[in-house]
RNA sequence: GAAGCAGAUCGCCUUAUCGCGUCUCGAUUCAUCGAGAUGAGGAAAGUCCGGACACCAUAGUGCAAUAUAGUGGUUAAUGGCCACCAGUCGUGAGACUAGGAAAAGUGCAACAGAAAGUAUGUACAGGUAAUGCUGUAGUGAAACCAGGUAAACUCUAUUAGGUGCAAUGUCAUGUAUACCAGCGUUUGAGCGUGCACGCGCGAUUGUUGGAGGGUAGGCAGCUAAAGUGUGCCAGCAAUGGUUCACGUAGAUAAAUGAUAAGGGCUCGAAAGAGUACAGAAUCCGGCUUAUAGAUCUGCUUUUUUU
RNA sequence: GGAGGCGUAGCUCAGCUGGAUAGAGCAUUGCCCUUCUAAGGCAACGGUCAUAGGUUCGAAUCCUAUCGCCUUCA
């Protein structure tokens, strides 16, 4: 499978975006946190995000933002086998330093494993 | 050589691998694939000014409110920019200045001081028929018949209808001016985007209360433009005219990236460290603020040498 | 993206319009009162008036710029 991240694959929606938040469920490998809701009807959607109120920069909520993006896409290939095309996604970056991209790519394999132990056992 | 003033330009590069947005072409299983092209700034920032553009209003008039303030020029326009005059600062190159009016009127001036304006009177000296009549001292930012303060009200001149792309149009969804009750009824309710007069519309309405449904999606607006660079001409200059060349992001939970290797540049003996400020959101012209470092041009002061 | 508002003591605010002592309540510290504590009384401590310029004899107050925080829009 190839590792693409393209627009049909983002999460958009307003509606799906607050019924993600809130029913949606979490599990987080600091400074990461993921939030996962089984929406069938959309099909697989991502999402991430910054918050403003850590980084009052545009430029580093971009870094950021495409740190996450691009570590997603590296890593999706984790997930695969879990049914993952009925679920929505929203990957939060919680910390308040400025990360780089190792650390990153640690904990969002860290913060998948997670969610495949938890998937699986349920 | 050192210190400094003014103006202008640049502000990391190359290769490989994996990706993202837009456009074009091709293929088709009709939402995917393949190929190609293209994709952040000098400030994209602050939102402090000015416009374009859009909608609302538009028979007018008056009042209020806003902003600017030497003179002339420039521009689509400005509170910007340019030139000149005046003042202040600097040895100088230069920098800065809300720089109209106090003989239109009103107000304000703590403490000190006799007295801070319907003026008054201390000490010394001079002078007189006599007297604050004259000078000096003392207080204070300002005091002998005048001033100061308009970034106090005000006056003068100019300026100005309001709201802003979350404008606005359109498609889809939606019973939506849903509906019910009361009140007002040409003797004028209410609305017309600051207020008043006036004028127009005017029950398919206005207002008060009750009851109650839905959206927060797509497309257009959306990028060729008061456009950029260069040479020549006009002008002290801002700027204008003209020739040639270029054809320059268009996203929307928001693309323009990540990793690896190598090379520049700066600091350092080396190891090594650093490589700024910062990310388009309708579009332009300015201003202001942030900015590691590098380059160029003109000029000033000083020192040395010739 | 647009529009609007607020920064004064550790906290909540007044003073700003209309310029001349920076104040109040709570909190903190000390003393009094009480057998002790609370309440009450007296006193003290605590401020670059968000930052930087300008106007003025004089600025928390007026003007300009900057920084931070908050509200709002179909």
């Amino acid at each position: 499978m190839k590792l693409t991240y393209n627009k049909t694959e983002k999460l958009k929606s307003e509606k799906a975006i607050g019924k993600l938040f809130v029913e949606g469920k979490s599990i987080s490998a600091y400074p990461l946190r993921l939030v996962y809701l089984k929406n069938e009807t959309i099909g697989l959607k991502v999402g991430v995000s910054v918050s403003k109120r850590n980084f009052k920069k545009a430029v580093d909520r971009t870094y950021i933002k495409r740190l996450l993006r691009e570590n997603y896409r590296l890593n999706k290939n984790m997930l695969i086998g879990n049914n993952i095309d009925d679920y929505s996604f929203m990957i939060l970056y919680i910390g308040k330093e400025k990360p780089d991209f190792k650390l990153i790519s640690t904990k969002m394999k860290a913060l998948f494993s997670k969610f495949n132990v938890r998937i699986s056992n349920n």
